[in-house]
DNA sequence: GTTCTCATGTAAATCGTTACATGATTAT
DNA sequence: ATAATCATGTAACGATTTACATGAGAAC
């Protein structure tokens, strides 16, 4: 599932300028894809040569024209084509991850930023994401929104209950008891 | 975070060949980054050049020399470096994920097949980490496994919970209740 | 007999980001 | 004044994958 292809489905949504199909990107996929300009405009203009969606310039005074893509019946079937493959598997690629697959090789401390920083981050993401629910959404949408929200829950929450194991290290090893 | 560096990694824990560190991303980071030969090699080669590993040719019969990398001090430095950098924020490109958020323009039955098997692959992974999470791990390397575990339960349990808000929305809409 | 494991490496192709190029308007 | 929003697009660069190239031995 490449970018072209994500913009399709966007478009599924609604008409949109390439400018706005950015946003969406960040309004919908936010955490899970993302998209620059660079990938974008080109993407549309390739799936405006191939007929799955159809262009419409309107004149701005001061700005470049804004362009407004709609989906075209044949593009709706080649999107659906697209879903129904099986997807592929997950990608991730978390720095945060790596980094704490080689804890012992870290200060405690430099650890402790680390988890905090990440947790106040998942917890921020729960509540925009909580936000968002309210709006108006697909029944896709909600389950997406729905599903966001509790993996960052369970992350917030599994690092508190676990962040010992990495940070109290130092404390638990053999002859290293605190005084007292 | 790039290969090259995880790579550096990976020979924190001990001398391998390059077709050994493949394996390693398997084992360590599986489903959370991946990396081929035509990214290994390059890296090791690399590597070598900076002098943060050194590499000894083993003869074999009947087969390629095999190559053992070992970390330098300078190499083990350099990794503490990199993993000191603030992470960056996660990756994720899930195309499970994004088909689901147009769920509405599939039929019911595929989105069933999905979910099932995104539950049974979330569970099958589950219990091969928790065989892994028996053996001789490193404190960072439990941390990591748990969060593993912790978010693919998450993801299973989310599913099951709730799929009927994709599955089952022509039952719930008005009109459509069942007889009876 | 076909597939898997072991073992290394290169070259082409893919996919995407970042930076460049341009420029007015509005909010802080 | 400085940044953000609006608006499009290209070109260079980067990272990584896929396919190619080579080849024996073991397991099924």
């Amino acid at each position: 599932m490449d970018i072209r292809t994500l913009c399709l489905g966007i478009l599924t949504l609604g008409e949109a300028s390439g400018y706005e199909i950015k946003q969406s990107f960040e309004d919908h996929f936010s955490r899970f894809y993302e998209a620059s300009f660079g990938s974008i405009y080109p993407a549309l203009a390739k799936l405006t040569e191939e007929g799955f969606v159809t262009c419409t310039e309107l004149p701005q005074d001061k700005r470049p024209d804004k362009k407004v893509y709609r989906i075209t019946a044949q593009g709706r079937l080649a999107f659906i084509d697209e879903l129904m493959k099986p997807p592929g598997r997950d990608r991730l690629r978390s720095e945060f991850i790596a980094t704490l697959m080689f804890a012992d090789l870290l200060p405690t401390r430099h650890l402790s930023d680390m988890l905090d920083e990440r947790v106040r981050d998942a917890r921020g993401a729960v509540a925009e994401w909580r936000a968002r629910e309210q709006g108006r959404v697909t029944p896709g949408q909600r389950f997406v929104l729905g599903y966001a929200i509790a993996m960052h829950e369970a992350m917030a929450r599994y690092i508190e209950d676990n962040r010992h194991l990495i940070e109290g290290h130092a404390l638990l090893t053999p002859g290293a008891a605190p005084a007292g």
